[in-house]
RNA sequence: GGCGCAUUCGUCUAGGGGCCUAGGACGCCGCCCUCUCACGGCAGUAACACGGGUUCGAAUCCCGUAUGCGCUACCA
């Protein structure tokens, strides 16, 4: 079944013996990332599509921090996960720096409420002590591999005598607490797939609190979006088997359960989760390389959707306002650096010359062009990937952040127009246009292969004479000077244009001759021509 | 092993029984344009996982099988 078509009201409510949808009124969602490092992409996605549902129906998005595993979860990458967030233009109603009515909002500070919640269940006998040990569930676990019978929880603590239950506590005996999962089956909606059943014997009774005293997953997360009063749980497929164990205990509390929307999972070329191995997880290595934001953001909306090449430009408020969750695939998709790379390229040649050079000017300035350039050119050669590896850090350390002098500035509004074609990712100036930024220099090839151009000397001489004259430094007027140039000098075009690329930039592969001799200025060309003729 | 979800060109996808000799986009290949590299234009390559049904007719509906992924934890 292609998902997407929302099943009317009727057809939903008869399917359920409880009404489902829990406010009519106004949506609450929430976007709840573990801190145990930077935002994946695969999250930022999530985070989006929680964002722009939420906008979409004009309701409100929460941010939770969802960190219970005190081992791996850490404040520094709640830090860095909402830097990510928000330099991809989102934006919540609440969390856990911005108070409100349902704070707090990190689940380690939840605590109180998850021990009521708890109580709640145990006055309502959904929760029942279990004194088995690690050992003894490992047994049981066993024998029913041995027998190839699915295990679950055989239940043997669910009807433990009341005074077997007192006297064991009364002794200190370690317990935890289980849901007592009734018998039949758990039905809930999924926005995509319409309805989800499971059938409750292969869920078992689960367990809810730790011998510790400490709260699962499943129970902070009902807890935590009861509480928030959220109405739509807009989160990755790898949820959906947890989900029928949420609604036992929705159920359970008798409060309404939300809809749910469980989206495609994100991988890598190798069909397996996206991982380092890819290359790129997270948004800010693909910002280092010259990606902009918004071409990465419109990109994660359209994977598992139909593509349309208007997207490409998508403002935030034009996804908020056209692109519908709602028409997702159900599959997983592979994230396509090419495709990415494709339409980065697309994006930038719609830009303009000054919005183009500000961007420029914005990159060039955070990978530290404009005060090591030699070095961030030798990087740029080998690729988008291994400028980006080395300028990884320039977060944590902002010193690498070099602004431009005023006439690196002027340089790259000037360059920009003549790049602008060129270019698929920001990176992608430096090779292209470095040169402009430091004096003529000649690898060994370079300078091999322009010795080699038939009659380069005399071409080099001859231009750097009709440019010095040149009534007015212009591009026309350049342009006529060397289209004339072959005829003059009997020679070919090509190895004529060839030798004033070299010799003018030290590369042979540059922007466009007549364009590039202008923004350098007469007396730059003049120089940089006369300079390489004399080499020869 | 059990349960769940998924399966259309290499990739993202269109497709809701006849409009499908399966459409678009990226990639790749070729041609045109061209001062290099590109941009742009044009053309080409390439897929319904498999097997059974249902039907006059199936990519589309049903049943199996296979494969992938997820859950099956005192992880989240």
């Amino acid at each position: 079944m292609r998902g997407g078509r929302v099943p009317d009201a009727v057809s939903w409510a008869a399917m359920n013996e409880q009404p489902q949808q829990a406010a009519p009124g106004r949506v609450v969602v929430r976007f709840a990332p573990s801190p145990t490092g930077y935002l994946h992409l695969g999250s930022a996605r999530t985070g989006l599509y929680n964002y722009i549902f939420a906008r979409r129906h004009g309701g409100s998005f929460i941010l939770r921090i969802e960190d219970t595993d005190l081992s791996r979860s850490t404040d520094e990458a709640i830090l860095q996960i909402i830097g990510s967030m928000r330099e991809m233009g989102l934006d919540w109603d609440e969390g856990p720096e911005l108070p409100g009515p349902h704070a707090p909002y990190r689940q380690t500070e939840r605590r109180p409420i998850y021990h009521e919640y708890i109580q709640k269940l145990l006055a309502g006998g959904h929760l029942y002590p279990c004194f088995c040990t690690t050992e003894e569930l490992e047994a049981e676990r066993r024998a029913a591999q041995a027998e190839k019978r699915a295990w679950v929880y055989s239940g043997k603590c669910r009807a433990l005598p009341a005074e077997d239950v007192e006297r064991r506590q009364a002794a200190a005996e370690p317990f935890t607490l289980r849901m007592h999962v009734p018998p039949g089956k758990t039905v809930f909606h999924d926005m995509l797939r319409d309805a989800v059943e499971f059938d409750n014997d292969t869920i078992g009774d689960f367990i809810v609190q730790r011998s510790d005293g400490t709260i699962t997953y499943n129970l902070a997360v009902v807890v935590d979006d009861v509480t928030m009063g959220i109405t739509h749980v807009i989160r990755g497929d790898d949820h959906l088997s947890n989900t029928p164990k949420q609604v036992v205990i929705y159920k359970a509390l008798g409060a309404p359960v939300p809809e749910f929307l469980h989206m495609p999972l994100l991988f890598g070329t190798d069909k397996k989760k996206l991982s380092k191995r890819h290359g790129a997880t997270k948004l800010e290595q693909l910002t280092a390389m010259g990606y902009l934001v918004e071409v990465v953001r419109n990109y994660l909306c359209f994977l598992s959707t139909e593509f349309d090449e208007s997207m490409i430009t998508w403002t935030m408020d034009d996804l908020v306002e056209k692109f519908d969750v709602l028409k997702l695939g159900t599959s997983a998709s592979i994230f396509d650096p090419d495709k990415l790379r494709w339409m980065n390229g697309r994006f930038i040649r719609q830009l303009d010359d000054v919005a183009l050079g500000e961007r420029l000017e914005e990159y060039l300035a955070r990978v530290g062009f404009y005060g090591a350039s030699a070095a961030v050119e030798e990087l740029a050669k080998l690729g988008p990937e291994a400028l980006a590896a080395e300028v990884e850090g320039v977060e944590t350390a902002p010193a690498l952040l070099v602004a431009p002098d005023v006439e690196q500035e002027a340089l790259t509004r000037r360059l920009a127009p003549l790049v602008r074609e060129k270019m698929d990712v920001l990176a992608d100036f430096v090779p292209i246009a470095g040169w402009f930024f430091r004096p003529l220099a000649f690898s060994a090839e370079a300078a091999e292969r322009l010795a080699g151009t038939a009659a380069a000397a005399e071409t080099l001489r001859m231009a750097a004479a009709g440019l010095a004259e040149l009534e007015v430094y212009d591009v026309e007027h350049i342009e006529a000077l060397i289209r004339d140039l072959p005829a003059r000098l009997e020679a070919k075009p090509k190895p004529v244009f060839a030798a004033l690329r070299l010799g003018m930039s030290g590369q042979s592969i540059t922007p466009g001759l007549f364009e590039s001799l202008w923004v350098l200025g007469r007396d730059a060309a003049v120089e940089r021509l006369t300079t390489a003729a004399a080499l020869l």
